[in-house]
Parts: C-alpha cells; structure tokens; sequence
DNA sequence: CCGCTGCCTTGACAACGTCAAGAGTCGATC
DNA sequence: GATCGACTCTTGACGTTGTCAAGGCAGCGG
C-alpha cells in the first residue's frame, strides 16, 4: 500500500507516540507491531533503541533548523522576535521530536557525531544572528551573555508551556504569540539593534 | 547498621543514581538490592515505581521552596536576582531532584496532589515575589509577563546548564553566578524595583 | 492465646531490549 | 541461467524489568 520504507514508518510511528504519551514508555517491539513486521525488524533500521532516538533527534534539529532560519530571514517584525516565537511554536508544534532532542540521555548527543552535527547547526543560528545583530564592535562576553538571554528564555518558556507547569499556574494563556512577545519587550531582547546594519 | 528506615535508604539511593545517570535507567530492583532488601520490599513504601519519583518530587520541591525563600529573603544583593541564581543553583547542585520534578511523565503532577501541592508553594514564592515588586498598581498581564519571563529565564538556564548544550556550544563557564547576573542585568530583570516597598 | 497490623520474602508472570541464527528476495557476475 | 552476496526481515532464546499474589513473621492489644 504505502510506498514508505519500514524506518520511514518507525520513526514516524515513534514520533507521534512520543507526542502523546512521552519517549520513556516507548516500546522497541510495540512500533514493530504496529508496522506489521517482527519485533527484530526495526532492530536492523536502528542498532539499538538510542538508535532511535538519535534518529528523531538528527531529523528534528533538521526541521528546527529550517524553522529558526525561516524566521530570522522573515520580513516584518523584528528577526530576535520571530526566533523566539519560532523555538517556542516548534517545540509545541513537534513536541514528539523537541522532546528527545533535547534528552541528552536520550539522544546521546555527546556521543553520537551524526546527531551533535545537526544540533550544532541549529544552535549556530541563534548564535549567529546574536553575533551579526551586536556588530563587530561586540566582546566575546558581551556575544555570550546575550545568546544565552535568548536562548535561554526561549527554551525555558518551551520547556515550561511543552508539559511544565506555568500554564496550570499563570492561567490559561488565550495568545501564546502575544505572551511570547511581550515577554521579549520586557526583557528587552527585540526591538533593540544598536550597531545592526539591515 | 545505620539507623535510617528503609524508606529512606531507598530514596536516598534513587536520587544518588538518577542525580549519576539520569531517571530512566533507575530500577526498582537495582535498588532493592543495593538496600540489601528483596525485590518487593521498597514496593511496600511506595505504590508502584512512579512512587518514588513522586516521593522524590515532592521532597525536592521542598528543599527548592526553602532555597527560593532563602535567595529572596537574604539581605546582600537584588532579590531577584539572588532567587534566578537560587534556580540554577538548586538545579545544578541537586540534580537528581531537579531532574524528576520537572518531568511530568514521571511525578506525574497533574494526578498527584501531594506533588502539586509542594510544587505550588515553590511556584508560589516565585509569582509572590513578582506580585510584591510590581506593587499594587500593577495590572493582571503586567504580573504575569513578569512572572514568565523571570521564570523562564532561570529555568531555560538551569535546563540548558544541568545537562544540555549551553556550555558545550558557548564554552566553558569560569564563573556561573557571574554569567547568571549577567544575563539577569541584561534582560532588565534586576536592578529596578519601581514600586516595591522594602 | 488469638488475631490483627506492619514489614518483608518468595514465587510467578508478561513484557521488554538484545543476541544469534536463518530464511527470503534481489541484482550483479560468471 | 546458475551462483554468490548483500539487504531485509523472521524466529527463537536469554536475562532483566515492573508488578500481582500469597505467605511468613515480628509485635502488640484483647
């Protein structure tokens, strides 16, 4: 029927039972079953369980890559802004994959070359555009203290909205797009480009 | 030999080994033997499996409400800032609780409300702080943008910091309460108490 | 002395991840 | 066209895990 290959389906399988009930109860032999094959079949796709985990990590930091891109590269509204929204949009839109990608224990991105490449990339364009925006008359401390700012509120508000508790306890959050904007004016990180060129 | 209940041993044990390597690979009967114990024996003190990283929850969200009190209510410094460097200290110095209490797959949060109750009360000393400074004129949505960005930021820094890429991608932090008030001056979030009394 | 309650043990079960070996299909080579 | 090898998947087994069920055994109140 569908001209998907047997890792195509495991992995997509694996996604979406993450999305929904978390990486830990995820089973080897269950995604078998729902593929229709042996319990052994997905084994020769991923080496071992991790496998597939970094496998969904490489691919999600693919996906997360393009959307930061997408979003500094974006016309209206300020670049720093946009990125924000767009971390936090997709860790809720693909919590399957933001989930594992940001398990260290899961993904083993220390140990695994493939995965911690990708990462890299994503990461670099946070970096990058923290860089780009202070300008060259910009010290290293000044770069560093800034990118982790950003970075730092973003995956925080991901994290916490994702399955934390900040909405059970704030209230419910009718506009997530107006919150997270709001919360960068109050911190201060958009809006503001001292020395930017564009 | 020791006097402690086995209750205890066995906590103690699983946070130890979660604080080492990580939640998931914590086994009941690991532990059970390392307590010297049978198989079934911790299964007396906590309902099932989840039981114990509820129980650790709740402990640690105890020990966060007292770090958080402490930071806000000590004299040298801005308060706030004293309780964002609270957050990522507590993270990072007791990682084997910080690690579950903000799991909500493993305390299970939303079901248990011994747990919820706990964790309110940290949450509490955060949105009560936020509540104070901003003084009574302050309007609902000014509060709760506070309160989120304040938040996120320290728990963005602590996550990133207790085992995720920020010091692998930014380099190797010399001094992290620097960096940490740093960060806390570069987003406004210390420093200016417009209406607060004390 | 009886029985209850709290703490722990023993035994069993299904499900899991993983190792090992084998079966089937396919294309390329002779 | 037969033979080989690579790729993909199956079958069977092993040890470990969480959990259910039942029993043992202290201490203590009646």
């Amino acid at each position: 029927m569908s001209t998907s290959t047997l890792r195509e389906t495991v992995l997509r399988a694996a996604v979406d039972h993450i999305a929904a009930h978390g990486p830990d109860s995820l089973s080897f032999r269950q995604v078998a079953a729902a593929a229709g094959v042996s319990h052994q079949a997905p084994y020769h796709h991923f080496t071992d369980r991790s496998g597939i985990f970094r496998a969904i990590a490489a691919e999600g930091f693919g996906l997360f890559t393009q959307a930061l891109r997408a979003a500094e590269a974006q016309s209206d509204g300020d670049p720093t802004v946009g990125m924000l929204e767009a971390y936090v949009d997709f860790a809720l839109a693909h919590r399957g994959y933001f989930r594992v990608m940001f398990r260290s224990d899961l993904n083993c991105l220390a140990e695994a070359p493939e995965v911690q490449q990708v990462a890299d990339e994503s990461f670099d364009v946070l970096l990058d555009h923290v860089h780009d925006l202070l300008g060259e008359g910009a010290s290293i401390d000044e770069i560093r203290v800034r990118a982790t700012a950003m970075w730092a509120l973003a995956h925080g508000l991901a994290t916490l909205l994702i399955d934390g508790p900040l909405e059970p306890k704030i209230g419910p959050i009718a506009d997530r797009g107006a919150l997270v904007r709001a919360v960068a004016e109050q911190t201060g990180l958009g809006g503001r480009r001292p020395r930017a060129k564009r």
